[in-house]
DNA sequence: ATCGTAAAGTAAACCAGGTTGTCCATCTAG
DNA sequence: CTAGATGGACAACCTGGTTTACTTTACGAT
């Protein structure tokens, strides 16, 4: 194969790095969360007041999907629901102190894997890898992108 | 949000890249195909005498699971299923002239995507992130990831 | 004050794209 | 020439989502 395309790239590289943490997890005999719990950390982890529409605005899934994601996510102990502070109707979620640990231990693992890129062609390539990837993510976004939410 | 993940990223840019050309072939008023049956275009299109087995494992999905792409890909005339030539159990997928241009046609539309990436940050740079990916991609693949398939 | 519409949540039916399990026909090694 | 392996087809099932429908609460305009 000549010149692979650089969108079969970014696949293959996605790919190779989240089996690469997964394979982590498993070696540490974690529950293996897939990637819409690990956005939904991330988007919880902000802080700030999220219900399960906003959370479903953020995946780009319908709030039904996003209310069955928290729903798992709170029997594993990783979610509370809260009556909202200001809407009766709906329910606050936020990350239990288990949640923000996983979310700091992910990170770390995160690291181990971009390190062992650097390995590969150094840290200063693989910054400039990160802008120039950066650069087109933001790009495609301004253009109006309706939802710029990654594939799994 | 500081320093987003690259892995984030690669999967943000992979998600443009592949909306931007879904959105010009919806333009065209082309049938959406998706990722799957893209990869299948490209194996058979290697030549040679393929199973449904074979692109089941090519693909990284069960034999059933490629015979169901083979079939729509054949009802929709872009492959087609001869006897094979030498074992009268299997049949050998090949690509008919409709699907021969239709991968020439694709193949436009991701240089269009690619161009768009170079007029960011110069061909020079992009050069340079599809090596740095790709040597990630190869150090991932070399160190005997089971199978190294995309995500879809 | 209250009425009408919008919005959060929940439930149920359905769908797509895969899986596993089983079976038959054919191939191939001994 | 027989026994086990393999390609293919069919069916049942699983998962993660969607759509549709309904209840309850919020809230702006009259």
């Amino acid at each position: 194969m000549n010149e692979p395309r650089i969108a079969f790239l970014l696949a293959m590289a996605h790919r190779a790095m989240t089996d690469r943490l997964h394979q982590w997890l498993a070696e540490e005999g974690r529950e293996a969360l897939r990637p819409a719990h690990g956005y939904t950390f991330r988007f919880l982890a902000e802080g700030g007041v999220v219900t399960s529409v906003e959370l479903g605005q953020r995946l780009g899934v319908s709030k039904q999907a996003a209310t069955k994601i928290a729903a798992e996510l709170e029997e594993w102990g990783y979610v509370v629901r809260r009556p909202h502070p200001t809407d009766g109707r709906a329910r606050a979620l936020g990350l239990t102190q288990r949640g923000l640990d996983y979310i700091s231990h992910v990170d770390g693992l995160w690291d181990e894997a971009e390190a062992e890129w650097a390995a590969l062609i150094g840290p200063e390539r693989l910054e400039e890898t990160r802008e120039a990837i950066a650069a087109y993510v933001e790009h495609a976004s301004a253009k109006g992108a309706p939802l710029l939410r990654p594939v799994w």
